[in-house]
DNA sequence: AGGAATTTGTGCGTATGTATC
DNA sequence: AGATACATACGCACAAATTCC
């Protein structure tokens, strides 16, 4: 059997979910089109050098997900919804009218020890907080701030930090977030809302809790979006 | 390869759906009982004569179909649609502090040419019209708005209505939901608020909009649900 | 219109990993 | 610790739908 590309240490991922995860960064990334056509899923299996089966689980696991339309005889094609980004990579914020291209600029990065008020998660008694300012297609909706158990990493790498902290966690810490929970109720903006956002600290908001986890149970992150949704709207897919 | 096991003329159910209909067909007929075991999947295969990737290929149409849970190392087991969580999987709120068992009382059902304002789903121009109160722990928590699309029923047979629709839907009216989109904003509770509900109609309500998939890609349901998040939250799960 | 080439769908059999009992 | 059972993955053959010449 093909060895796995990870490290032996941790549990990966199965071979076909790291493929759909790649297939599914691309199309956000928009190195994949709406309606381009994908090659053949021979082409793909050598690609990745894994067996056809291997590419046709992916490719159904990015179909349920809707990224995909998959085609008998014809191909595999990304999916023309007006929502192709918002879907996967667990960001979940479109415009109110759909879509809308999400992008993340960091406002600041800290290593702190948990304050009181968090809810429980991860084992360390550090984290490392990320404070985000979140646009779709320019136009900042939302604002993000993330807590990640500092366990697996007492200090983070000097390295750049993509726009997609997943993908960062997944590149440079060896971090595979599984899943995710969010949680949705009101509440209101906080009180470090820049000056420039589009709404003051102290309005109310729709507030996004999300505890992230690696492997099981295990909750590594724990996150709050705070948007108004009259610049935005929180979309779930449900299976 | 083995000849499928129809006829020639018609084109043939695949050999995995056929077994899929069979095990369907004797969960429903009692020759399966709720929880029961099924046999592993190398006697099912013999059973079947066919491969082991068949078999869980059919098991696996079984499981997204909610009739079977299938367990790593330990089996396949016969849901319990009636009693498990499983038939208000897609129920989405939950009470401030987690849980709560859900229930719905039915307050009106009507059947119109679709107002105006609905978004673009089905392709009838008339639809069933649901309007219920959600109960957690016997908490009225939120109001539903549910629009159906009557293409497939034009009239609803005069049966009793389960308390999850998606239940009334699969049983009585043949119509399998596989999988939902919500969307998330800030709304007002409607003007057909009952007097009893704990907050009278045009308050501020968080408001989830739904669109319920049968097959892949065709919408046959709109609905909207209007909660106080004092009362309730919405809770996703994300894969 | 029609036949060949392309591409995905179905199915077989097997080996090994991993969770559960 | 061992046995059982599902999960992942390989590779191959042929069917069915689509596309292209």
């Amino acid at each position: 059997m093909t060895k796995p590309s990870t490290s032996l240490i941790h549990a990966a991922l199965p071979r076909y979910r790291q493929i759909a995860e790649q297939i599914a960064r691309q199309i956000e990334a928009g190195h994949l089109v709406v309606g381009q056509k994908l090659p053949p899923e021979r082409d793909m299996a050598a690609q990745y050098e894994v067996a056809v089966g291997t590419i046709r689980k992916a490719l159904a696991h990015c179909e349920e997900l809707g990224l995909l339309t998959r085609r008998q005889g014809s191909g595999n094609y990304v999916t023309d919804a007006e929502r192709s980004g918002a879907l996967y990579s667990f960001f979940r914020l479109e415009l109110p009218d759909g879509g809308g291209l999400p992008r993340a600029e960091m406002l600041a990065i800290d290593t702190m020890t948990k304050p009181g008020h968090l809810p429980a998660f991860g084992g360390a008694p550090t984290a490392h907080r990320f404070r985000r300012k979140r646009y779709l297609d320019d136009r900042c909706v939302a604002l993000e701030e993330i807590w990640l158990d500092a366990s697996t990493h007492p200090a983070l790498p000097a390295t750049e930090i993509s726009e997609s902290l997943y993908l960062y966690y997944r590149d440079c810490l060896d971090i595979w977030i599984t899943h995710a929970e969010d949680s949705l109720s009101l509440g209101q903006f906080p009180d470090w809302t820049p000056q420039d956002f589009p709404v003051p600290a102290g309005e109310n908001a729709c507030l996004v809790e999300r505890f992230s986890y690696v492997e099981h149970r295990q909750k590594i992150e724990y996150s709050r979006t705070w948007f108004d949704s009259r610049f935005a709207r929180y979309v779930a897919r449900l299976t």
